[in-house]
DNA sequence: TTATTACGTCAGACTTGTTGACTTTCCAAC
DNA sequence: GTTGGAAAGTCAACAAGTCTGACGTAATAA
């Protein structure tokens, strides 16, 4: 099954990148980098007693407050039973409001509270702050490769549901 | 806390690749790839009754073959007890060998069996087909610098282990 | 001889996920 | 208005995979 394609191709640029081996050392970098990639927010999650569950729904509440429990559930892709728990515990603790829907009542609309705004920020910051460090030290031609090539990586639905997040304003 | 790093910066390089926006697409982008970069091999181990930690398994024993079970450990960044359920799995049914070691006979070196390699072949290939996918629509500048990323992210220790990692040979 | 290391195992817990069955609420179409 | 079906929520049971803590055994190192 070995990938003959490391030698000269026809047109005349290298393809060695697509190796097995360099393949391989992207697999393995995607396992490693993704383990760091969570490492922080889940030390202030294990701190509060949440879980990466919870980091997740939080995320695309703040992103797109006033969401439906449905359309998180096709976010997250996980089923309604699983993230129901969740939610209950957010709401419970006061950091997600579950409003009545307004234009079908029997949708339920999902805003972060003050505090789950609060903790929002914090574990985003401590995210960002590692990305940060990432992409200033390989800067922005890597950083632009970097997305295509996450991008290239997701199916076809994945993808539309990436590109169709909204843009977040600044916060001024 | 939003950094205010998106103005014409000194050097006169752009940095607006790392507006708090720009980063949160990151972290997007890595969640939905990441759940994509999966897809494929849990699909197959559910088939078959594993699950990913099986798979890890597999990798690096396959990736280094005769490596101690505290290596193995060391890698994977889990607890003895949890490595523990999932290996012997794996050496029950025949797909992991361990053999007491030669220099230091506490020791237990693990190695995939034909049975584990055949299955180790069906996973990674399922997984290098998307990663091969993405590297071939990205382009390899892109390759470069979704690396120098990924690198960039690791805490120190993890990235020593990752360039710890030996090539492959090519299987011939 | 003793202390330490490597490994395996047992027990108990938690988070996150799953299926399946059922109820309540509500909109919309008939 | 009644009814059918969608959306949401709930309950129960279960599994994977993680954790901590405690203990035992074998082998090496001091």
């Amino acid at each position: 099954m070995q990938n003959k394609v490391n030698v000269a191709p026809a047109g005349g640029e290298s393809l060695l990148f697509l190796t097995d081996d360099q393949l391989r050392r992207g697999i393995e970098a995607m396992f490693f980098a993704y383990r760091a990639f969570t490492a922080d927010p889940d030390l202030i999650l294990a701190e509060l007693d949440y879980g990466r569950a919870h980091h997740r729904a939080i995320h695309f509440i703040n992103r797109e407050p006033g969401l439906t429990v449905t359309a998180l559930l096709d976010v997250l892709g996980v089923t309604k039973q699983s993230l129901n728990r969740v939610l209950r515990t957010l709401i419970e603790e006061g950091l997600v409001e579950s409003r009545i829907g307004r234009r079908d009542r029997r949708e339920r609309q999902l805003y972060l509270t003050d505090k789950g705004a609060a903790l929002e920020r914090r574990l985003s910051e401590a995210q960002r702050a590692r990305m940060r460090a990432a992409y200033r030290a390989a800067g922005p031609q890597a950083v632009a490769g970097f997305r295509q090539v996450l991008e290239a990586m997701m199916d076809r639905d994945t993808l539309r549901q990436y590109r169709a997040l909204k843009e977040l304003p600044e916060t001024p």
